[in-house]
RNA sequence: GCGACCAUCGUAUAACGGUUAUUACUUCGGAUUGUGGUUCCGAAAAUUCGGGUUCGAUUCCCGGUGGCCGCCCCA
């Protein structure tokens, strides 16, 4: 029997070019948000499954995650999102961590669900937060590194849009028109579909029966909110200006406690929202540890990677390999194997073909994997210890003493 | 979980129910015995699986599997 080639499904296989972009992105991602004081951490693919079941509702963990019984009778889950995990990792050391604490980290998780644009079973997530700040101080610099990582992937501010509510915008509203709990969460789930339905007032007189007018009334002066206002004049100060003030964005469940984001594509073809996070002060409180206020977003690979497509920001692929010595005839290939042991002293990468093929083939597979160097080495440079190293991008060559090769490659003499 | 659409060489594609299953790219060999991107010649390479209708199925029907898109969901 023949075995598939397939991946499992869901799960993407990284060949080299693939590799790249993804490697891109997750560099981006790091020196971002190192640049503005953010520490990695990271933390085990697997955990034990209550750290799910405590938070979310028993749908999520039944029917969308990998979760399964290990040798010792363990229930294990492989991570669907990171945050319960940070959340973890702070409250366990929360005394000896000093705050506020900015952290960030780059993991992969796992989701069982059907798969469409944009969303795998496995995908990695950036997660940033900052925990011990409760102002408006740390609402404004999560946003501003949301807004920084865009301009770094080479985003303008036409290219995307940052909506900014307040969930503190609906408690108030709630407390108004005095609704229970359990209907709040299944408002704020139809409040997340307010734009795609057509009978959202009907739904909502379905759920809250006479009280449906007098919310309706007051979600619709809510666009103009100080606790809005204030986020949004702070980030102006600052030279974010693609913020707008959208009373619709809901952002999931009861999870978060005060101001929510989400960064929208402004491109008509891929219309969607990117990415999102808000505040989220009682996360902790599951593992009995004093309050920690706390606010962060998560931003995923694939969908940012369907952005920079779109807009055409991908860079283009570069082998890490710096040249290519293709060997003409066997005679030949101790000589190269020394050149090449020069060469990786002085720090090159260097790939050696000792396929003996026509110099014109050699040389095409050196293009064909984007080596941006080649040089041939047969009895010519044996004889005079000289190489002919070649550009293939520009097609200039030039003839150089082995040991000086380096040096020119890296200053782009050539 | 619900619904639509799709499934042919590695990739992308063509084929009124009857072909030696098309073409391009890629790959391999050669024209070209030490310098690529052009050109020319040649080769290798495919009908997702199981059933049904039919003299005959890549083509029509049913089912499985897989893909893709939308809904639900998105912690």
């Amino acid at each position: 029997m023949k075995l598939s080639t397939d991946s499992y499904k869901g799960v993407r296989d990284f060949y080299p070019r693939d590799k790249f972009v993804h490697d891109y992105i997750l560099n981006t991602w790091a020196h971002t948000c190192e640049s503005v004081g953010y520490e990695p951490y990271a933390a085990s693919i697997l955990e034990p499954a209550e750290l799910y079941k405590s938070k979310t509702s028993d749908e999520i963990v039944n029917e969308q995650t990998y979760t399964f019984e290990d040798r010792g009778g363990r229930e294990v889950t492989l991570r669907p999102e990171m945050t319960p995990t940070v959340a973890r990792m702070v409250a366990r050391q929360q005394r000896e961590l000093g705050f506020p604490l900015r952290w960030y980290s780059t993991p992969n998780c796992f989701r069982y669900e059907r798969m469409q644009r944009g969303r795998l079973r496995e995908f990695w997530q950036l997660n940033a937060d900052l925990f011990g700040l409760s102002g408006i101080e740390a609402d404004t610099e999560i946003i501003m590194l949301a807004h920084s990582l865009m301009k770094t992937f080479g985003a303008t501010d036409a290219d995307f849009e940052i909506r900014l509510n307040d969930r503190r915008v609906f408690d108030h509203i709630f407390d108004e028109a005095d609704i229970d709990a359990g209907t709040r969460k299944s408002v704020i789930s139809l409040l997340d579909r307010r734009t795609k339905i057509d009978n959202f007032e009907s739904e909502l007189a379905a759920l809250t029966g006479d009280k449906a007018t007098i919310l309706l009334n007051l979600f619709n002066s809510a666009a103009s909110n100080v606790l809005l206002e204030d986020v949004r004049e702070s980030l102006i100060k600052r030279g974010v200006e693609n913020v707008v003030i959208d009373t619709s964005i809901t952002r999931g469940f009861d999870y978060y406690t005060g101001m929510i984001f989400e960064v929208f594509d402004t491109a008509p073809e891929n219309n969607r929202s990117l990415f999102g996070g808000g505040r989220y002060d009682n996360l902790l409180e599951v593992f009995g540890v004093e309050k920690v206020s706390a606010v962060g977003f998560g931003m995923g690979d694939v969908t940012i990677k369907d952005f920079l497509e779109t807009h055409d920001l991908l860079p283009e692929y570069v082998s890490p390999t710096d040249i290519m010595l293709c060997v003409l005839d066997e005679s030949a290939s101790s000589f190269a194997d020394s050149v090449a042991q020069t060469l990786r002293e002085q720090d090159m990468n260097v790939a050696v073909n000792y396929s003996y093929k026509k110099a014109g083939n050699q040389i095409k597979m050196a293009d064909k994997k984007s080596i941006p160097f080649v040089a041939c080495i047969g009895k010519q440079e044996m004889e005079s210890n000289l190489l002919t190293v070649k550009h293939l991008s520009s097609g200039e060559q030039k003839e150089l003493p082995v040991e000086a090769v380096a040096d020119h490659i890296f200053t782009q003499e050539i």
